[in-house]
DNA sequence: CGCGTTTGACCTGCGC
DNA sequence: GCGCAGGTCAAACGCG
C-alpha cells in the first residue's frame, strides 16, 4: 500500500508541477471564469466517475482569491465542480462517489434552469450540502456547488457497519457508487507481499504521521477492526 | 411498505 | 416594515 501511496504520490508531485509552472508561464494567475480541467490534476474519486460524455472541472476555494472572499464572509468551505453532461440527460444528477439526497428544488433568478438541493445520505450527521445547477450559457454542463465537508471517508459504503449501532437507517442500502475505499482485513493469510520500495525514511514517517493524524482513517480503521471483530465473534444478535 | 423525489409552503436574510 | 430571492421543510406521491 505504502508502495501504491508512494508512487500516486510522486504522479501527483509531478503532474502538479507541471501544472505550476504551466501556469506561471502563462502570467500566473488563472481567472475565475477558466476552470481548470481535472483530467491533468488526478482527482483520484472524481476521475474515476468522469466516463462518457461526462467532463469533470475543478474549482475550490484554496485559490488565492478565494480565500480572500473566504476571510471577507467566513462562511463554510465550498468548492465547485463543473460537469459537461449528454445534452438529453435532463437530471441534476452528479455521480461523485457519495451518497446523495435531493430535499429541494427551487428556480432562480439568475437561471431559468432550477437548481437543485442535496443532502449527503451517505452518514447521517454528514454536514455537506451540494446545488446544483445547469449552466446559464451552456445548458450542457452542470455546476455543482458542494458546501462543508464530508465527516467520514470517501465510500458509497455506510460508514458503520450494519447493526453495530441502532439508527443507522437508510445508510444501510446497497453501494453502487464506483468509488469505494476498502480497508481488506479479510484474508492475512493470501495478501500479497508488496516489495518495499525505496522509500525515504522521512517521508515513510511523515505518512504514518498523517495517517495517525487523520480522524477520518481512524474512524475507517476502528470500523473496519470492529466489524471484523463482529464477523469473528459468535453470533448474538442473528 | 419503505424510501427517495417532488413541490408548494414556509423561513430567513438583505436591500430599500 | 415590506418585498424579494434563496434556502429549507414536510406532506404527497411514485416506484420497486
Amino acid at each position: 500500500m505504502l508502495a501504491v501511496m508512494y508512487e500516486n504520490y510522486a504522479n501527483l508531485r509531478s503532474q502538479m508541477m507541471d501544472l505550476m509552472t504551466s501556469a506561471s508561464s502563462e502570467g500566473g494567475s488563472v481567472s475565475p471564469a477558466r476552470k481548470r480541467k481535472s483530467d491533468s490534476l488526478d482527482m483520484n474519486g472524481y476521475n474515476d466517475v468522469a466516463n462518457g460524455m461526462t467532463d469533470y472541472k475543478i474549482e475550490s476555494t484554496s485559490s488565492e482569491d478565494c480565500y480572500k472572499r473566504a476571510k471577507e464572509d467566513c462562511k463554510p468551505k465550498f468548492s465547485k465542480l463543473s460537469v459537461r453532461t449528454d445534452p438529453s440527460d435532463s437530471s441534476l444528477v452528479v455521480r461523485d462517489g457519495y451518497q446523495w439526497r435531493k430535499y429541494g428544488q427551487k428556480v432562480t433568478r439568475d437561471n431559468p434552469c432550477p437548481r437543485a438541493y442535496f443532502r449527503c445520505s451517505f452518514a447521517p450527521t454528514c454536514p455537506v450540502k451540494k446545488k446544483v445547477q445547469r449552466s446559464a450559457e451552456d445548458r450542457t454542463i452542470l455546476v455543482a456547488t458542494y458546501e462543508g465537508e464530508h465527516n467520514h471517508g470517501n465510500s458509497s459504503q455506510p460508514a458503520v457497519p450494519n447493526g453495530s449501532s441502532s439508527g443507522a437507517g437508510s445508510i444501510s442500502r446497497h453501494s453502487s457508487g464506483p468509488n469505494n475505499v476498502t480497508l481488506d482485513l479479510t484474508h492475512p493469510g493470501s495478501r500479497q507481499e508488496v516489495e518495499s520500495p525505496q522509500l525515504p525514511r522521512s517521508l515513510v514517517e511523515q505518512m504514518a504521521l498523517s495517517l495517525t493524524k487523520d480522524p477520518g482513517f481512524k474512524a475507517a480503521l476502528a470500523t473496519a477492526i470492529s466489524g471484523k471483530v463482529l464477523q469473528l465473534s459468535p453470533a448474538r444478535n442473528n
